[in-house]
RNA sequence: GAGAACAGUUCGGGA
């Protein structure tokens, strides 16, 4: 089991979860029982390759191992859901992690919440996201919301063309004292973009520069579509320009 | 110490 279990854990160290999980089918059929460990590696193989229906009969054999699926586990199977194309079945492993708060584990997480505000944008329940996060900023994940978690309402937001919200996240965002980075700045742009926003989009890209931050091939990408769609062409100069002087295509 | 792990932003390509 332990030759096993490390054969997997490098494997999917090194991206080759369906190897991984190649392993975990040969030790059932040569009858060796793999424990909590071997799952765990499992699970994680699982989260890397979007398969969601081993992730959760995975993760069902931990919840009833003697130490129980820990938050990290759940985590993994919810990667696996959305990866997979499974969104909904994240939103239904969060609630899963809820009751089982009430037997004294630990409840969703910072993470948790994160993934699940993810699995709304999928599936382009916008407004979902948004009471998600506004429950975590009720403290329902045991801490506030960082920067990822911000991001992630505001790409739901952006997927649903709902530049507004997006645009009072990333103002709410700064309030709370939370710096924005490169994928905040994207993710609100994108939010423009979308919502049809260009000239919303370049200035948001201008604070970007103002704010120190360099902006990259998913700022500029983001831009010049969206002026494109427009055919503002010399706004689309003006944006190459931008990149020149910031150097944001040298990375 | 078999082992320290999970979540965010654009577009495109390949199986």
């Amino acid at each position: 089991v332990i030759v096993m279990t490390a054969c997997m854990n490098a494997l999917v160290g090194g991206g080759m979860w369906s190897q991984a999980l190649a392993l975990l089918d040969e030790m059932r059929a040569r009858d060796i029982p793999p424990n909590e460990r071997t799952y765990k590696a499992a699970i994680q193989a699982c989260g890397k390759g979007g398969q969601w229906q081993r992730a959760l009969e995975v993760l069902s054999c931990l919840e009833s191992s003697p130490s129980g699926a820990t938050v990290h586990n759940y985590n993994s199977a919810m990667t696996a859901c959305v990866t997979g194309g499974e969104p909904g079945r994240a939103l239904d492993l969060l609630e899963r992690m809820r009751q089982r708060k009430k037997g004294e584990n630990a409840g969703p997480n910072v993470v948790a919440f994160t993934g699940a505000i993810t699995a709304c944008s999928a599936l382009g329940m916008w407004k979902k996201a948004l009471s998600l996060l506004e429950e975590m900023r009720r403290g329902g994940s045991g801490s506030q919301p960082n920067l990822r978690s911000y991001t992630a309402a505001i790409g739901a937001c952006a997927r649903a063309s709902q530049w507004e919200p997006a645009v009072d996240l990333h103002e709410t965002m700064i309030s709370e004292g939370l710096v924005p980075d490169n994928a905040s700045y994207n993710a609100v742009i994108s939010a423009a973009r979308r919502g049809g926003q260009h000239e919303l989009a370049m200035k948001l890209m201008a604070s970007m520069v103002q704010a120190g931050l360099t902006p990259d091939l998913v700022t500029v990408t983001e831009l010049v579509s969206s002026l494109s769609e427009r055919k503002r062409w010399r706004d689309a100069d003006r944006v190459f320009d931008i990149a020149v002087r910031t150097k944001a295509l040298e990375a």
